[in-house]
DNA sequence: CTATAATAGATATAATAATATCGATAAAAA
DNA sequence: TTTTTATCGATATTATTATATCTATTATAG
């Protein structure tokens, strides 16, 4: 009977790993081949067993001993891990002043996520192209939706209106959300939905700067 | 000798802090007077015995049998552990999108964060007041900072000049920097760093997806 | 060519976080 | 008033995550 190995990587392996991938594109550029898990570790201020443990669940290369790791074969390990490699066609709903701090934001297809529309309620704006994005209006969100088989969600309008199109985008083909809106959302557990909680960042900063203010 | 029992906080604990407070407003809304762990697990798709030993690590109350908690006291717990109850002035340097997007959202003063002053290289911008906070001239920031005791620092830049902005923070009384700029800080130990990191995010939420996906 | 040192990889251990169990208690029901 | 039951609080257990140790390997220095 055949065994197959079954990894699961924990969140924050995974939470690592664009942090490595930053520092290894760095180490690229300046035409470095091999790194160590010693020396990322440096550069991020992580334990160096942390970063060989998390680096051997990912590549499929044999490190070499003092040498570490060809960086191109381990960007190209984690790009594929993090699913960069194949881009995803992404919308954004609510094309405020967030919405467009968004759109302006030029990483996203370094990341594999292509923002290809935009939904808002503002007459003055639908119909317009921002950032090369075109604004529709929201009576359009299902079937644009549908027709362009678009799978991820990017949430920027007010509380009060998030829960209500993610009952509409429960009925599309959409099965990620980015939430930027300060709610609890109720989500179908056929869609993954990730939120950008400004009061659980703001938490752990000031957390943070109450242990330092108390050092001293 | 006297023996001071020393609680240490876990990240998660604070991070899920945040959300306890949300529920339990809602509730207390609703004129609902005490609640159960099981209960505030239920709402939040909590185990129930995570939420009675986070709770019972912050609260000052004794929780009563078959009524749970006294959600006044809870929540002020709350706020108190959070810091929310005493407020905290912030700067914001970078007033584009983002940073507008920031100035905009109202929730700061309930998270006990009040911005105060912004901070960009645009002349036409200069002198302004935007959502009534006034945006000041970048040679402002180290006296401005220093004399109104300002601790908390949001930086929305782009990622290229965001380094030395921290540098010349680290020179004044700043101790907290929340960072939206796409990049690693070097950020000396006396001051608290939290990063706003999208592709971190981003790997998260497409992670998840790809699970949700594999599944049917 | 040989010795040395830095590294991966595997495995073991420790630390931390989540979950389960159980007795005491008090509200609610009988 | 008595019984029942939901809950807390304390403690124990389990699971997960991080760290340490040890061996084999190989580039590098001598």
């Amino acid at each position: 009977m055949e065994s197959k190995k079954i990894i699961s990587y924990s969140l924050n392996t995974i939470q690592r790993m664009p942090a490595y991938l930053r520092v290894l594109n760095q180490l690229k550029d300046e035409n470095i081949e091999y790194v160590s898990s010693n020396k990322i570790g440096e550069l991020l201020n992580l334990k160096p067993i942390l970063v060989k443990k998390d680096l051997g669940l990912v590549t499929s290369q044999q490190g070499k001993p003092r040498l570490g790791f060809k960086i191109s074969i381990l960007i190209s390990d984690i790009e594929t891990f993090l699913g960069y490699d194949n881009s995803k066609d992404a919308l954004i709903i609510g094309v405020g002043h967030l919405g467009r701090a968004l759109l302006s934001y030029p990483g996203f297809k370094n990341y594999g996520v292509n923002i290809c529309l935009g939904f808002d309620i503002d007459n003055q704006i639908i119909g317009k192209t921002i950032d090369g994005v075109t604004i529709m209006p929201m009576s359009k969100l299902e079937d644009l939706t549908n027709r362009l088989h678009i799978h991820i969600a990017i949430i920027c309008v007010p509380k009060e209106f998030a829960q209500e199109i993610v009952d509409r985008l429960a009925t599309t083909c959409i099965r990620a959300i980015w939430n930027w809106a300060p709610i609890d959302l109720n989500v179908p557990s056929y869609i993954a939905v990730k939120n950008e909680d400004i009061a659980t960042s703001l938490a752990v900063l000031t957390n943070k700067m109450k242990e330092i203010m108390k050092r001293k």
